[in-house]
DNA sequence: ATAAACTCCTATTAATTCGATAGGATTTAT
DNA sequence: ATAAATCCTATCGAATTAATAGGAGTTTAT
């Protein structure tokens, strides 16, 4: 299951992505709306903008605002920057690869064999949902609400 | 990444798989072998054997062994016996579904709707990778290395 | 200039989960 | 009987997670 700091990460990026581009958005305002605690989502949004993601205006009228596309923010990324590695073993992983303390043979062993082909499904899977995905789906699903 | 109960779980099924069918091995020669505390690999062996994967048999010359066939053990299910559920948001999962918080209205939830599909992929993946699959792997890969 | 309204940063705390350990009860082959 | 195994419950320390606190730094309206 996903940390509270992950869905909120990817709750405050769909709020932000729902608003005017360039428009900078105080935290308080996504806090309240998403119902996050204030403090713990300026933590989340401060680790969204050191990861480029973000990007912040200081002082009165300031606030937080999109610096990548909605297309190019990707659930990968954004769990890879909060929970640490998408792959389910240390020794498939690629960016915080980590050897089994007593693997005899990595080259022949079939855990890690079935784990590395997990981890490739599962990253191509998670690259594809991207904030954009997810608005678009809303969309949709929601023209399909009304029509009932 | 997986808990190191659900790691040590494995390990054990695979361990136990390779032996002959039928006969009881002692928890301290698997974990001997897997280099896993023994104390440790007692709780994971009894958790699955109250799941039905596995029985045992008491006093001396007891131990544990395989109760469903390898090729119908599969990875979901151990994973669900030792971390919960496989969604990776409570109100996508099927066996553990809980609303969530504050969500204003779930049938149009864009969030809900991309990792409903990422749920459903992922648990057809794991339920292919199954402790024979494993093995299947694991001999493919040695005949490979042989012939290097 | 100054005060208000923000972000930025570090530290702390409370609660929960994880990995491991301890010890005795129960069962069974010899 | 006894030795060797599983069974079962309880506990503990460490690590992680979620949240809170407090103030330093920055910008802007007035």
């Amino acid at each position: 299951m996903l940390s509270k700091k992950t869905k909120y990460a990817i709750n405050a990026l769909v709020y932000l992505a729902k608003g005017k581009r360039g428009e900078a958005i105080q935290i308080s305002r996504i806090a309240e709306s998403e119902h996050i605690s204030r403090k713990f989502l300026e933590a989340i949004l401060l680790a969204l903008k050191n990861a480029g993601v973000l990007s912040s205006k200081k002082g009165m009228a300031g606030g937080y605002y999109l610096l990548m596309e909605p297309s190019e923010i990707n659930i990968a990324d954004v769990m890879r920057l909060f929970e640490g590695p998408i792959a389910l073993l240390p020794c498939v992983s690629h960016k915080y690869y980590e050897k089994c303390e007593e693997c005899k043979d990595e080259t022949t062993c079939g855990i890690r064999n079935v784990f590395a082909e997990i981890r490739n499904e599962t990253v191509n899977q998670l690259k594809k949902a991207t904030i954009q995905n997810i608005l678009d789906r809303e969309n949709i699903l929601e023209v399909a609400m009304k029509s009932k």
